[in-house]
DNA sequence: ACATGTGAAGCGCTTCACAGCG
DNA sequence: CGCTGTGAAGCGCTTCACATGT
């Protein structure tokens, strides 16, 4: 009922249910917080504390209306505009992620791709050329990018994350597997492949 | 002192320390919590509870031995063996993962690339070739593979993890944009680039 | 003197259990 | 009745603060 701040942890949520929410048969008009659950692998009492936070209203006795809660949580998200997005470091992953195809659904925009890499500056991927380290601050802020993704090696990712702040950037990406200290004012959130194997290892060296 | 168990947010620390240890200068024979800590972006409290749990012994009034912490935390992610690694689905992301270079440093070896392409099936990469989906159980039993990473589109992940699960792997990495459901006895963790970018936009949206 | 190891307090999230309401 | 919304209890993690040991 009253607004009170959105829990960090609910945040991380919100996006699992929106997809849960997407990928319900396209009839479906009602969901209930349990039949949510079960999609998302949560209890339903987490999916109904989370939503309070939205100030959302279901409907005692029936549920959700899907539409207006996919609505509401995309407004939560800030995903009711488009976000610009640079990708730093055109190696296989940033190739990969400049490919992938999940942004625009979801209206981020790759509006720019960065190398260090002289034989790479140039190439097309996508319809979008790689472009020199040195246009990125103009690029940013042209383009008016406040999402910037790390793809470099690990030595390369703070000077980058610094050079994407100075040049306006709000919320880094990090996929180097190296620990980037937040510039002043940015949100940095790391994706980190290796840490993700080795925490499956220690339950796998845990069981036998 | 005694041993408790190991808290899961303290195993998810781990390996950031681990990195973070073995980026010390090569000469560096100790290091106090606090200088870690500095390194990994926490508190060295912090990183004192964690090591406890492990039954770690530094020095008071000294620090930690590198060399000898390094070896303790790799015994406890089970980093003291080879783990074998499938790839399912090499789409964009399965090939940059296929090429990543960060597995063999850590004892993590790919030995199976597989897709239910036809077309790419026999393609190689680095050296291993995609193989088609029929093969999948017998190379997991046969290469001992305990570790399975799923890169493919959303709509598949589920009956790859079924089929991984069902040919003897324990642990996966799902890649995939979608909530897998763990088969029984499969420790499944979710590596979501879109949940991720739609967490910096809530930030984003409410700063402004 | 200095840095670790750890009880204890504090904090935030999860889960329960049920009142509230359609 | 059925399902939401939510106080309250429970739980686990973080942080503090200092006793402990070198």
């Amino acid at each position: 009922m009253v607004r009170r701040p959105v829990p960090r942890v609910t945040v991380q949520r919100l996006p699992v249910y929106l997809r849960c929410l997407e990928n319900l048969p396209a009839g479906q008009q009602r969901v209930s917080s349990d039949e949510l659950a079960e999609m998302a692998g949560v209890l339903g009492a987490k999916i109904r504390k989370d939503l309070s936070y939205l100030g959302t209203h279901g409907t005692r006795g029936v549920g959700y209306e899907v539409e207006h809660l996919k609505h509401e949580i995309r407004i939560e998200l800030g995903l009711t505009r488009d976000w610009a997005v640079v990708i730093v470091g055109i190696g296989n992953l940033g190739r990969a992620l400049a490919s992938y195809g999940g942004f625009g659904e979801r209206r981020f925009q790759v509006v720019g791709l960065f190398d260090i890499d002289p034989v790479k500056v140039g190439t097309q991927i996508d319809g979008l050329a790689v472009e020199s380290m040195e246009g990125l601050a103009r690029a940013v802020a042209a383009r008016k990018a406040s999402i910037g993704i790390i793809a470099t090696p690990a030595h390369a990712a703070q000077g980058v994350a610094d050079a994407l702040a100075a040049a306006g950037v709000r919320s880094i990406l990090n996929f180097a597997p190296t620990v980037v200290k937040p510039p002043e004012g940015v949100d940095v959130r790391r994706v980190d492949l290796a840490t993700e194997l080795q925490v499956l290892t220690f339950y796998l060296a845990q069981s036998g």
